[in-house]
DNA sequence: TCTGGGGTCCTAGGACCC
DNA sequence: TCTGGGGTCCTAGGACCC
C-alpha cells in the first residue's frame, strides 16, 4: 500500500504556525517578486481566489475582503518541510519526498498490520510535532493514493481517505475527472475526452495498448496504476541532474554590470545547492530575458558553456558567468529576468581527469567545503565571492512587501562570534 | 505599474559504430 | 530491378509535476 501525505495549504499553514491570529482567516501567499497567488487558505479558496492568479488583478478584491497577504518565505517553508519529512521518516523510512509539501510512504503488508491505525497516528503526530496539518490518502498504487488524497481533503473525511478496496475504487473513480488524475493535465485530458474518456473509471477500463498508441506510454502506465498494478514505485532520492537559480527583477535592468551582478548572485546560490548534493557540473546555461508581457522590444537569449572537467568551484563558474553575459547581453533592452542552470551534474566522487592539464580538485574542494561550512554555521553570505558587490543595495532583488520573519532560521540572534 | 521558480520523463530523428 | 542489419548516444522539443 502507498500513502500520500500532503500538507494542507502548506505555505499558509507555515505562516499560521507562527501567527495563530491567521487561523480561520482568509490568507494568501505570493510567488517571488509578489507576482502570483500560489497558496490559499480554505477561506481564501472559498472566496474563489484562483491558484496562480496575478496578484495585481486581485489586489482590490483582496483588500475588500480583508485577505491577509504574505510574500513567499522560502527559508521558513523549507525548514518546516524538513521537519515534516523528518517526522514522517520516523514512522516509515520507506518514503519519497515528492515535493516541498508532499511525501509518499510505502507500507509492506504483512498480515495483520492495520494501516488506518498507523495513518491516524502519523497525522496526529505531525500536527503535534510541527504544527502543520496534513491530509493522507491511501491506495494500492501511487496514482490511487493521489486520488485518495484529494478526497481526504474534503470536509467530511477528516483528512484521511482509504481507497484500497476495489468496491470503493469503482464507486469513487467515476466521479474523478480525467484531468484531475495525477499525470494528466488539460491537454491530454481533452484528447481523452475526444475518444469518450471523461473520468478515471473510464480511463481505468480502457485498453492500455490503445491508450499507448493514442497518447503515450506515460498514460498507459496511468491506466495500469488505476487498476492497482504498480508501475510507479517509491523513487530513492537521487541527486538532481540540473540545478537552476533564476529570478525576476523588481524593476527592469538594462545595465550590463548590474545584470552580471544578479547572475553572479544566482550562480553562487546554484553552486551551493550543487555542492550540497555532492555533485559537479559539466556545463552551464546562462540566460537573460526581457518582459514577455510588455509590448516593447524583446530579447531572450541564453548560452551553454562547457567545462573542460566537471566542476563544483564557485570561482570557476563565476568566470563563465562573465563570459556568458558578455556574449549574450545587448544594450538597449529592458531585461526583466536572468538566471543560471548548472547542467549534466555528476557525482563529485567520479573524478574525470583532463588529459591536457593537472586537474587535482582537492584544494578547491577544501576551500569550498570551508566556505560552505562557515555559511551554514554563521548564516548565508558570511563568506562570499569578491565579484559579488553591493550586497545591501541590490537593484535586482524582487519585491517582497509582505514578508514574515524567518522564524526558524534567523541568524541575527546568534551568540557573538569571531 | 504589477504576471514565479523550480524540476522530470519520453520520443523522434540524426549521427555515429561494426 | 537490385542497394544489410544490427546497435548506441545525443539533442531538441513536448509533455507533465509541484
Amino acid at each position: 500500500m502507498f500513502a500520500l501525505v500532503d500538507c494542507n495549504n502548506f505555505y499558509v499553514s507555515c505562516e499560521r504556525v507562527f501567527n495563530p491570529l491567521l487561523i480561520n482567516k482568509p490568507v494568501v501567499v505570493l510567488s517571488n517578486n509578489d507576482g502570483c497567488i500560489i497558496a490559499r487558505s480554505n477561506e481564501a479558496k472559498a472566496l474563489n481566489i484562483p491558484m496562480g492568479a496575478p496578484f495585481h488583478t486581485y489586489r482590490d478584491f483582496i483588500n475588500a475582503h480583508k485577505v491577509k497577504v504574505y510574500s513567499s518565505n522560502y527559508p521558513l517553508y523549507g525548514d518546516m518541510s524538513n521537519r515534516v519529512m523528518a517526522s514522517l521518516s520516523e514512522f516509515n523510512p520507506n518514503l519519497e519526498v515528492y515535493s516541498i509539501d508532499e511525501a509518499f510512504l510505502k507500507f509492506d503488508q504483512n498480515g495483520n498490520t492495520n494501516i488506518d491505525h498507523d495513518i491516524l497516528r502519523i497525522k496526529d503526530s505531525i500536527l503535534k510535532w510541527t504544527g502543520i496539518p496534513v491530509s493522507i490518502g491511501i491506495g494500492p498504487t501511487k496514482t490511487l493514493a493521489k486520488i485518495a488524497n484529494t478526497l481526504a481533503k474534503k470536509n467530511n473525511y477528516h483528512g484521511i481517505f482509504d481507497l484500497s478496496s476495489k468496491i470503493k475504487q469503482d464507486e469513487i473513480l467515476k466521479d474523478v475527472n480525467v484531468e484531475n488524475i495525477w499525470g494528466i493535465s488539460r491537454r491530454w485530458g481533452s484528447k481523452l475526452r475526444m475518444i469518450g474518456i471523461g473520468n478515471a473509471l473510464q480511463l481505468r477500463d480502457s485498453s492500455p495498448r490503445r491508450i499507448r498508441q493514442y497518447l503515450s506510454v506515460v498514460v498507459e502506465r496511468i491506466v495500469y496504476e488505476l487498476r492497482g498494478v504498480v508501475c510507479l514505485d517509491i523513487n530513492e532520492i537521487l541527486p538532481k541532474k540540473n540545478i537552476m537559480c533564476s529570478r525576476s527583477f523588481a524593476n527592469t535592468i538594462s545595465d550590463k554590470s548590474i545584470l552580471r551582478q544578479s547572475v553572479i548572485e544566482y550562480a553562487i546560490r546554484a553552486c551551493e545547492k550543487m555542492r550540497n548534493q555532492n555533485t559537479r557540473a559539466q556545463s552551464v546555461y546562462i540566460f537573460l530575458k526581457t518582459n514577455k508581457f510588455n509590448k516593447g522590444r524583446q530579447h531572450n537569449e541564453g548560452i551553454v558553456l562547457g567545462l573542460s572537467t566537471p566542476c563544483s568551484d564557485t570561482a570557476q563558474i563565476l568566470r563563465l558567468v562573465t563570459t556568458a553575459v558578455d556574449a549574450i547581453y545587448k544594450s538597449g533592452y529592458l531585461y526583466q529576468k536572468a538566471g543560471i542552470m548548472l547542467l549534466d551534474l555528476i557525482p563529485a566522487t567520479t573524478n574525470q581527469g583532463d588529459f591536457f592539464q593537472n586537474t587535482n580538485s582537492s584544494a578547491s574542494d577544501k576551500r569550498m567545503h570551508i566556505i560552505d561550512s562557515l555559511n551554514k554555521k554563521f548564516g548565508p553570505g558570511t563568506i562570499s565571492n569578491g565579484s559579488l558587490r553591493s550586497r545591501n543595495n541590490k537593484e535586482w532583488s524582487g519585491k517582497r512587501h509582505y514578508l514574515s520573519p524567518r522564524y526558524t532560521t534567523q541568524w541575527d540572534e546568534l551568540p557573538h562570534v569571531m
